[in-house]
RNA sequence: GGUCCCGUGGUGUAGCCUGGCCAAACACGCGGCCCUGUCAAGGCCGAGAGCGCCGGUUCGAAUCCGGUCGGGACCGCCA
């Protein structure tokens, strides 16, 4: 018999009571008691205690490979063990071989223990050895294996497409992969397979998805990884009613599927601006209320300096009630100013606090209105530029539910957030595009083109997931006189336009339909699926927040020959000077 | 590009603020011995770090200061 053909450790259950079996797996724990020892036998299924009597030496150590022949029998009476799956059997076993002998592990193969991060990603392979984290990546092939499923059964097509790419100054920065047959050329890696996607659809491919892997070359924060995977959809002919069908659907396949769980459909719907208005943020989380108020207007007379100078600068002032926070230290309150100010708020204030004899009763009881607050609150008040607020806000809103456990945790909370807005002001107080160029702005709203462009609303949408940006798409433009209109209104000249779009332009002058689509990260998926803050916890082998991989020690230098090869001369970088 | 937090045996922590009582403590793990029903097995015994690294202050540094490396969180960035 070989190990393929052999029963697993983790699934013997009572039923293979009497059963001859030969079992192949890792020693995770051993209890020697002299004349009798039991081996509990790990695989990727789970533990299954082995009985050892007089069958010769056995020296086996944790994590040790074993080979045990033996016979399943029923424990006896009291002996059973209620918190193992196969608790109610052992194997006694007849022979054991050790196929292969381990050093002691660098920390501890049980879920439980908090070892280093930089040590479990050292030693990744044993760090999913780990139940947990096993369980977690059985969990992600479930999810994607459910994905194929529906997708298929709608009759969507999957398609690869190419990983050699173009580069595009656009967006997100390019991993770059030098050419050997074009000296001083090179391929980009995919961001996405967004320009590939649009064409399938003018190629008449009608329905497409693929589970694709992606790469943006970006500072890493605790929900992003370099590497994500994401299922792409694109479609023909659709409106975004039809995409948020397709997805409502999608999801509550999968949770059906994944977690035998019904999601109530359809999703909600929060107009961006309300969102960033109310939640601080384009992705709020409603597992808790905690609503933030604007309360500009009542300030702009207000004797609080501190509040009123931003608002003369053009800011706003933004307040939310923390239920019962009367009972908060000054330290506590101190921490919250530190996070405050470490996401460049100039400072937080809180009533009551400091400020109060600054203000007339009128201005204290606006600010009690908008907060929503009762008698036993604290709110919480900060005054900025608005992104700035709205982004300080935010933070402070999630902190606030955090320490105070305001989170319904047994909730899952989808929406969408639609509709979006066509253009931003980015940083220089420029206008540019909110979500991608090709996005579709709302027919009734092109008369605002020229005179409000920040007011046209876009045919774009994210689907939020308890705090999650878990996917976003749009309905694309297919016009070309309103693609050339929303270009110009961008400022982009036509050869720049050329150059980096020219070839889907090109595509749209043979017969296009119109289309949209969406992305959808699986791997925020995942951390919302199995309730992570951390996305290292549902990637196999992740790397760390300076895209290295402790594992494999990537990056590496690579031999002057394969440089020379590439055409390709490294410049080191020049240390400043101190 | 910026701000903040962390770095003590194999692992997780305590000690650091308020320098000497620390040739560093506790738990787990590890090694040996005992033990026929445990399952975080138990009992007894034992080994194992000079406190990420470099430099400074001091009579004296794990503890204070500067730098550096590594990890993490956040702001910017992520169409």
């Amino acid at each position: 018999m070989s190990g393929f053909s052999a029963p697993h450790c983790g699934s013997l259950r009572a039923s293979d009571d009497g059963r001859e079996v030969e079992l192949y797996g890792w020693v995770a724990r051993r209890r020697d008691h002299g004349g009798v020892t039991f081996i509990d036998l790990r695989d990727r299924w789970g533990l299954v205690q082995v009985v050892i009597r007089s069958i010769g030496e056995t020296e086996v150590r944790n994590e040790y490979v074993v080979r045990v022949k033996g016979k399943v029998t029923r424990r006896p009476g009291g002996s059973e063990n209620p918190k193992m799956a196969t608790g109610e059997i052992e194997v006694v076993a007849s022979d054991l071989e050790i196929i292969s002998e381990a050093k002691t592990p660098p920390f501890e193969i049980q879920d439980d223990v908090n070892a280093d991060e930089a040590l479990r990603l050292k030693y990744r392979y044993l760090d999913i050895r780990r139940p947990k984290l096993a369980q977690t990546l059985e969990l992600r092939h479930r999810v994607v294996q459910s994905i194929h499923r529906y997708m298929d059964a709608h009759e969507f097509m999957e398609v690869e497409t190419p990983m050699l790419l173009k580069g595009t100054p656009e967006g997100s920065r390019d991993f770059i992969v030098p050419s050997r047959l074009h000296p001083g050329e090179f391929f980009a890696l995919p961001q996405s397979p967004q320009q590939l996607k649009q064409l399938l659809m003018v190629a008449g491919i009608g329905r497409y998805y693929q589970i694709a892997r992606c790469l943006r070359d970006e500072d890493l924060r605790a929900d992003r990884v370099v590497e994500i995977t994401q299922l792409d959809v694109e479609m023909s002919f659709c409106t975004e009613e039809d995409v948020f069908t397709l997805i409502e659907g999608l999801w509550s396949k999968v949770w059906k599927d994944v977690l035998g769980i019904e999601i109530p459909t359809p999703f909600p719907r929060i107009d961006m601006q309300e969102s960033l208005l109310k939640y601080g943020t384009d992705k709020p989380d409603l597992r808790y209320s905690l609503e933030i108020g604007d309360v500009s207007d009542a300030l702009r007379e207000t004797g609080a300096t501190v509040l009123r100078s931003a608002l003369d600068a053009g800011g706003v002032v933004r307040c939310f009630a923390v239920p019962g926070g009367r009972d908060m230290s000054r330290r506590e309150l101190d921490e919250l100013a530190l996070i405050a100010k470490g996401a460049g708020a100039k400072g937080l204030a809180w009533i009551p606090g400091p400020l109060d004899r600054h203000m007339s009763e009128g201005e204290m009881a606006a600010i009690k209105a908008a907060a929503g607050a009762g008698a036993d609150d604290l709110i919480l008040v900060v005054a900025d530029r608005r992104r700035k607020a709205e982004t300080v806000m935010g933070l402070l809103r999630r902190e606030i539910a955090r320490r105070r456990k305001l989170i319904r945790h047994d909730e899952w909370n989808f929406l969408w957030i639609y509709p979006m807005y066509l253009f931003e002001e980015d940083d220089q107080g420029k206008l540019t595009y909110g979500h991608h160029p090709f996005t579709s702005p709302w027919p009734e709203d092109m008369h605002l083109l020229a005179e409000r462009p920040y007011e046209v609303r876009a045919r774009a949408y994210d689907c939020v997931l308890n705090g999650f940006e878990i996917s976003g798409g749009s309905i694309r433009i297919h016009q070309p006189e309103l693609q050339e209109r929303v270009f110009e209104i961008l400022g982009m000249s036509r050869e720049k336009i050329r150059a980096q779009f020219g070839h889907l332009l090109e595509a749209f002058e043979y017969g296009v339909p119109p289309h949209g689509g969406i992305a959808a990260g699986i791997d925020r998926l995942m951390m919302a699926i199995t309730g992570t803050d951390n996305i290292r916890d549902v990637v196999a082998f992740p790397k760390t927040q300076s895209h290295q991989d402790l594992m494999l020690g990537a990056p590496s230098p690579v031999d002057p020959a394969q440089l020379a090869e590439l055409h390709i001369q490294v410049v080191p970088p020049q240390k400043a000077p101190s």
